[in-house]
RNA sequence: GGGCGCGUAGCUCAGUUGGCCAGAGCACCUCGUUUACACCGAGGGGGUCGCCCGUUCGAGUCGGGCCGCGCCCACCA
């Protein structure tokens, strides 16, 4: 039912209780919701008035905060302001199990290790007694057996707290990023990408987590500051001995990793050694002195070593120059064995280098860093002492060592080659706030590379990829054979591509199974083709084309700012790949929840709070409330005291409610009262900002005006229409003819009240929603989630079509009427009386115009301020001049 | 080093195109149980709008320059 068919018919008496209460509210209304499928998406709308929401699928690595809360109410807030509107709300929730986070969670639990080549045991359980420092190794199959049963469990907590906290979410199509739905459709993305030749792979140097030993991608690092040391070194130049070259380095072991030294081209000072060769202090291994315009001539010496691989800049180097691989790093982060001598790494002592490098190898980096030094010491090769000093050092972000680059085969998507359509893109994208577009655009200039995104770990999505054996057993990279579409999904470590049998794996002439899995983002960057059910061609997971036409590209991606270079950048890449289109014409970036001293919160500060106790204490609508005040974009402290005002807002609905309900509802809905409709034409202002507000999604304006003017409507239209209200709730219909003034009046502001509340609950509703519903359903038929957004045409009908001429007049009636209220209300409060204290006579200087419009509130005024006369003085000033009553002794 | 954002009452923040004595909530103080509400109501004190120039009849609001905080990015040897 709308609320103009329910406010046109005639009403039953509303059923009020007694004594409304917050209690209980989230436990019944949930269930409501649930059981009537209040926000179930309707298929069978037309496009047009789809709202689709891409929602952040939480990471499910046990423990919400309340960062998650804050977040997800901004966005159910717009989601039920959007179904309101008479959208079709497309609103599903995803799982983000797939990848480390859950790995590292189910090796602690369980105590296991995966180990892939151990064989799949199909009756494995895990030990009674995990023990983390002897993992029991199991094979990926059993280990993805154990990861989907703890992420089961995560899962419905998550729900739970959803559910508690209201969220308008569709949970029939709840998806995950490790179901097979969503590996079917990012495996078919991937072969589209390959057969476009988007997707390729490379051997060649990548960013590498040595803890995790394991490929990682540029958007996945950070900036740690870390002590180091800068060692002060010195090369010969090979053939004069006398003649030397100094560098500076922060990595002198890798020295033996040296391929070269470089200069700026217009160095003066390097001028004599540009051209010759230099031999590497201890290993003796000849290396040209180039240059490259990259090289600071103010930094150090002037001189820079060029290593395979340091960092970032040696690899362009290496790439630009055409300079030899010399690696001495292995996957685990340590030195790794090196063929010095004859067929293997050129030394001019070879004895020496091999001595030598014995020292270090086997050793990690720090330790391998610290022998070298003195290695270099004992030598004479060590200028100076090493400056201390802090530097920025790459981390993976969910590591705990530096990254190094090591070379190895991975598999890359192609981003470098659209950076332009992908800025235009950016631009295309309505920013919600605009300035956040800025982050986007800093990212994408600064891509250095193609996208990695193959992962040498278990618990993902596998490449839908085998490779063929040569006679020798070899594998033949260059011949991946792809899964079939009508296939997927598949797991190559335990199916079988086409043409062979099973037997032929790891055999000669046979076929290999792609062994690693994809990134996390690369899965996660499609999530509207999951959410949407955009599975066409891949067996067995419910094809849903129409469904996926319905609501993709979506309307809006909310996230927070942190992911931009992540979640938002590679879900639009995917989407431009894939289908040429943005794939969704609004991003709502929201902030972060600070703790109170306004520090992120994280697990490792310990400064988390858990979200669960705050719903029980405040109530799920004062924590929303809480969360609605965060402007969006802007990082938010915690603050528990937003919560208390926010359950002082619900009570106060609630008792505004019963107030406005308490008597039996009039005929009609004109408003004849001058105060009445002006109260009303003001809230009609308020439902024009609230919604352009929503329009924009900023839903913080929206409580914030709704709010305060509920308020007002609170603390002076309720006070001032009091005494008419009640004026014949007692007296009755008993004087015929000579009360229709009265009774018209009564029935004027009885009609205001239940216009105005009808409006409020609903302006509400969306931050609000259990308390919205609570009083919606004392009066009104069907959920106040589902009924219409107040707007233009049932504001009109308070008029009963008489629009007033004088419509400015009675808006400054209900300006001075509150205004002298408030005065009268001082004037007792400064005289110590109460607020029932008689006013025998007010006098209001004041415009002529004010003094007016004065007279058509004046008996609301005299029985709100109980008041004898008024009278009224024209000033420049506005003054009330107060006289009270004697104060009786007694 | 580049970029973005922020700096308004003790605290958290509003202040949309420049316009009367700068606002709210919390906290603090005073008063008050009047039939929606003690999970309450009424009232009060409290601010050189970070600093300095400039544009203007008029600047919290626009422009420039500083200072401080936060975040993002960077080819950090």
């Amino acid at each position: 039912m709308t609320p103009d068919q329910s406010e046109t018919q005639p009403q039953a008496a509303a059923e009020v209780p007694e004594r409304p209460t917050l209690d209980g509210l989230e436990e019944r209304w949930s269930e409501v919701w649930e059981r009537e499928g209040c926000y179930r998406f309707d298929r069978s709308a037309p496009r047009e008035r789809v709202f689709s929401i891409d929602t952040p699928p939480p990471t499910v690595s046990g423990s919400l905060h309340v960062g998650h809360v804050f977040s997800y109410t901004h966005t159910d807030a717009v989601a039920r302001y959007q179904r309101m509107r008479g959208k079709a709300v497309f609103y599903p929730m995803g799982w983000d199990d797939n990848g480390l986070p859950t790995e590292r969670r189910v090796q602690n639990h369980f105590g296991v290790r995966c180990d892939p080549s151990v064989p799949y045991d199909p009756d494995f359980t895990p030990p009674a007694e995990p023990s983390e420092r002897e993992p029991v190794p199991i094979s990926r199959p059993n280990f993805v057996e154990l990861c989907l049963r703890l992420t089961e469990t995560d899962e419905r907590a998550f729900e739970e707290l959803w559910r508690g906290l209201g969220l308008s979410v569709d949970w029939s199509m709840t998806y995950t990023t490790i179901g097979a739905r969503a590996q079917g459709i990012s495996q078919r993305s991937f072969l589209g990408l390959l057969a476009r030749g988007q997707a390729y792979q490379l051997e060649a140097p990548t960013l590498w987590d040595v803890d995790f030993q394991t490929a990682v991608a540029q958007a996945e690092l950070e900036d740690r500051e870390r002590p180091g040391a800068m060692s002060r070194v010195r090369f010969h130049v090979a053939g004069a001995d006398a003649q030397e070259a100094l560098i500076e380095t922060t990595r002198p072991e890798l020295i033996p990793a040296c391929v070269a030294l470089l200069a700026h081209p217009d160095d003066e000072r390097q001028r004599e050694l540009v051209g010759k060769e230099v031999l590497t202090p201890l290993f003796g291994t000849r290396v040209p002195v180039l240059t490259h315009a990259l090289v600071d001539p103010q930094k150090g010496t002037g001189l820079v070593m060029v290593c395979t691989f340091g960092d970032l800049t040696d690899v362009v180097w290496w790439r630009e120059l055409g300079l030899p691989v010399r690696s001495v790093l292995g996957p685990d982060g340590r030195l790794a064995d090196v063929p010095w001598g004859a067929a293997g790494w050129e030394s001019e002592d070879v004895g020496r280098a091999r001595r030598d490098y014995a020292e270090l190898r086997g050793k990690t980096v720090n330790q391998a860093r610290k022998r070298i030094l003195e290695l270099l010491e004992q030598a004479g090769d060590i200028v100076g002492e090493p400056t201390l000093l802090t530097r920025a050092v790459k981390f993976f972000e969910k590591g705990e060592r530096p990254v190094e680059i090591i070379t190895s085969r991975q598999w890359f998507f192609r981003t470098v080659a659209h950076r332009e359509a992908l800025l235009e893109r950016g631009r295309e994208l309505a920013w919600h706030p605009p300035y956040m577009r800025a982050r986007y655009e800093d990212w994408v200039n600064g891509l250095t590379g193609d996208w990695c995104v193959s992962r040498q770990r278990f618990f993902g999505v596998p490449f839908p990829l085998w490779y063929p054996l040569d006679a020798a057993g070899a594998v033949l990279y260059d011949e991946p054979i792809a899964a079939r579409e009508d296939q997927l999904p598949v797991d190559p470590s335990t199916d079988v591509p086409e043409g062979y049998a099973a037997e032929q794996r790891g055999r000669p002439n046979g076929f290999a199974g792609d062994p690693d899995v994809m990134d996390t983002w690369a899965t996660s960057s499609l999530t509207p083709q999951i959410a949407g059910g955009h599975t066409a061609g891949t067996a067995g997971s419910g094809e849903d084309d129409e469904l996926f036409a319905k609501v993709f590209p979506m309307d809006v991606r909310p996230q927070a700012h942190d992911i931009i270079r992540t979640w938002l950048f590679s879900t639009i890449l995917r989407s431009h790949l894939d289908y040429g289109v943005l794939p969704w014409r609004n991003a709502a970036i929201s902030g972060w929840v600070l703790d109170p001293d306004r520090k992120k919160m994280s697990k490792s500060k310990g400064n988390v709070v858990t979200p669960m106790h705050l719903l029980e204490e405040y109530g799920a609508d004062a924590v929303r409330y809480w969360a609605a005040n965060g402007r969006p974009g802007t990082d938010t402290a915690f603050d528990a005291q937003q919560m208390k005002v926010g359950r002082r807002l619900a009570v106060k609905l609630l008792n505004a409610s019963k107030f406005a309900l308490a008597d039996l509802p009039p005929e009609g809905q004109s408003l004849s009262n001058p105060l009445d409709r002006a109260m009303v034409a003001r809230l009609g202002g308020v439902v024009a900002d609230a919604t352009s507000s929503f329009e924009e999604f900023d839903y913080a304006r929206a409580l914030e005006r709704v709010e305060g003017f509920f308020w007002w409507y609170c603390d002076y239209y309720l006070e001032l229409v009091k005494g008419r209200r009640y004026d014949t709730a007692g007296s009755g219909g008993g004087d015929g003819a000579a009360s229709d003034g009265a009774g018209e009046a009564t029935a004027s502001v009885s009609r205001a009240l239940r216009r105005s509340l009808s409006i409020f609950q609903r302006l509400l509703a969306p931050f609000l929603p259990f308390v919205c519903e609570e009083v919606w359903s004392w009066w009104q038929e069907g959920s106040v989630h589902l009924a219409s957004w107040p707007g233009g045409a049932e504001l009109d009908a308070a008029f009963g079509g008489a629009q007033a001429a004088d419509g400015d007049l009675e808006n400054t009636a209900l300006a001075v009427t509150a205004d002298v209220l408030s005065e009268v209300r001082k004037a007792k409060s400064q005289a110590r009386r109460p607020m029932r204290a008689r006013v025998t006579r007010a006098v209001v200087h004041d415009s002529a115009e004010r003094l007016a419009a004065l007279e058509l509130g004046a008996e609301d005024l005299r029985g709100a301020g109980s008041i004898g006369t008024i009278e009224k003085v024209v000033s420049q000033e506005f003054a009330v001049d107060v006289e009270l009553e004697e104060e009786t002794a007694d």
